[in-house]
DNA sequence: CCGATATATTCGTCTACGCAAATATATGAA
DNA sequence: TTCATATATTTGCGTAGACGAATATATCGG
């Protein structure tokens, strides 16, 4: 029962959805891509895509100075169900559809998007590393 | 999105999802029912169920001095979808099969089943008023 | 090594919510 | 009306968790 009151606790929160929402959508985050996107401090995002992992929702993974997170393997057949009415959920929310799209016009110019839109002076060449 | 939170956060508290689980055996149920199956107290139940039907995800309807909670239908086609989820966890869930168990012994004695099991002296009368 | 960067963690604060006991309210029985 | 019962709400207390700022840690470039 525990399994499942983490799981839902860990989608009852707007932050957390739509971390979700941007990992759904693009595979793969780092989590610089992940604050410029929805706006959120550096702490924000680490705390939030921590609770995440703890659930069992997500995965990450190291490279070099990046972590890179993304969806992670669903434990029980139950679990895929929910994480799959949540991915619908999020599909066709005003707010999180909109998160989508800047994200696109974010990775569109250049991964890491945060180099591109937070640190324009930053050197080009780091995007190559993740 | 916060209509979302909140049922996300209502399914995050045992003793609500135990609550649930009865309401989907039994259809229908006064708060001394649930108290005795789950050997809750009565301000315990009160307040999750008043939890769950701001959530919208139960309804209830006064019955002379009695208070008959039960599964109100689903808003939403995605609330719908995370409901059926629910059920089908609670069915396969070992402490909830065992709370149903319970809910049946006490129902088979009579309705209100908190008259046979905790208040056995209860005048056998007022069963009738449900 | 040194400075910059990416991420995680700690800290102090604030709010939400869990609990039981006590109290309030409503209804029915006598 | 008066008492008992069913439920809701208040109260006081403890814990979880949300936040940003500051700090710690790890890694890369020079």
């Amino acid at each position: 029962m525990q399994e499942y009151i983490t799981l839902f606790r860990s989608l009852a929160d707007e932050a957390r959805l739509r971390i979700l929402n941007l990992l759904f959508e693009s595979g793969e985050l780092c989590v610089c891509d992940i604050e410029s996107t929805l706006g959120f401090t550096q702490t924000k995002v680490s705390r939030h895509a921590g609770y995440l992992k703890r659930a069992g929702l997500i995965k990450d993974r190291k490279s070099g100075r990046w972590v890179l997170y993304s969806i992670a393997d669903p434990q029980t057949d139950e679990q895929r169900l929910i994480i799959k009415n949540v991915r619908e959920i999020l599909l066709s929310h005003t707010l999180t559809k909109k998160d989508s799209r800047k994200l696109m016009k974010n990775v569109s110019k250049g991964c890491c998007a945060t180099f591109v839109t937070v640190k324009p002076n930053h050197t080009p060449k780091r995007i190559e590393l993740h």
